[in-house]
DNA sequence: TCTATATTCTACTCAGAGGTAGAAATAAGA
DNA sequence: TCTTATTTCTACCTCTGAGTAGAATATAGA
């Protein structure tokens, strides 16, 4: 019960970058700053600037930055970039079809952690996620 | 964001048990009843059994059945069994090592629901999950 | 124009989850 | 005792997430 590593990954970085708006990051600077695989963080970059969620700039002083209005850039946006948004909703037991009258016991109980965090992800912006002040990274 | 597939093929399992107390039921049924590959369940079902959470009679008329008190056998056990618990407390964002204080932005927000599902499988018991009247399976 | 620093593309490897197959061991009951 | 229904053991296979390697492409700036 855990992201994906990927989405972590991702995430870091939206983060990272929203704290440091108007400047260019390379691959090799997020991934030193960062501790990401380089290569790995690559691809993953190339994944969410084809989503628009970062623009890009190719050759040397090339990188990658955030330009979108961060209140416009939603955590599901990213989950969704990486591993899909198909999971929330899911199941508790596995099963296929099941509607929500006549629910099973575990339902009720399941699904309202569920959709917490679903909400969670549907609801913060990068823009909530600024941290002004008292940066770590 | 989910438990793998086999923690959801285990709760299954031991919730259907739960409900069908004192009655011994054989891999093949409940492989048949509950829509778990064969095998793969028999792989499972010796995990739980070697946990102590289900009783095995070998043999003919054998099989799988829940001799423990149900208000004593806690959801964390199971997920236990199979993906284990590290994951329950793991940092949104991945890092290895980070205290609660001068947390990142998303801490707050995340640490919440991750408690709320920890504590979700560390306080409800098979008794809280049987399903009197109304069963589906 | 050339060079250094970038991203991008393609093709691997590795590990673990999920699943399959078949034979061996066990025990109830005819 | 023999048969049959069962679990158990061992060995595979497949798929996906994660990570690595190297060459190709793009571009700012000397
Ligand atoms: S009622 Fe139970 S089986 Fe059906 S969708 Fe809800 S948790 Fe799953
Ligand atoms: S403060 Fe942020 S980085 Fe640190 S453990 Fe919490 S979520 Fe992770």
């Amino acid at each position: 019960m855990r992201f994906q590593k990927t989405t972590e990954y991702a995430i870091r970085v939206m983060v990272f970058l929203a704290d440091h708006m108007d400047e260019r990051y390379s691959a090799n600077q997020l991934h030193q700053t960062l501790q990401i695989p380089y290569k790995y963080l690559g691809r993953l970059m190339q994944k969410l600037s084809n989503a628009g969620l970062v623009e890009v700039t190719q050759g040397k002083q090339g990188g990658y930055r955030i330009i979108q209005d961060l209140s416009n850039i939603y955590l599901s946006e990213i989950v969704n970039v990486v591993e899909g948004l198909a999971d929330y909703g899911r199941c508790v037991l596995g099963f296929p079809q099941c509607s929500d009258e006549n629910p099973c016991s575990l339902h009720k109980i399941w699904k309202e952690r569920q959709e917490s965090i679903t909400k969670m992800i549907y609801d913060t912006t990068l823009a909530d996620l600024q941290s002004n002040g008292s940066k770590k990274y």
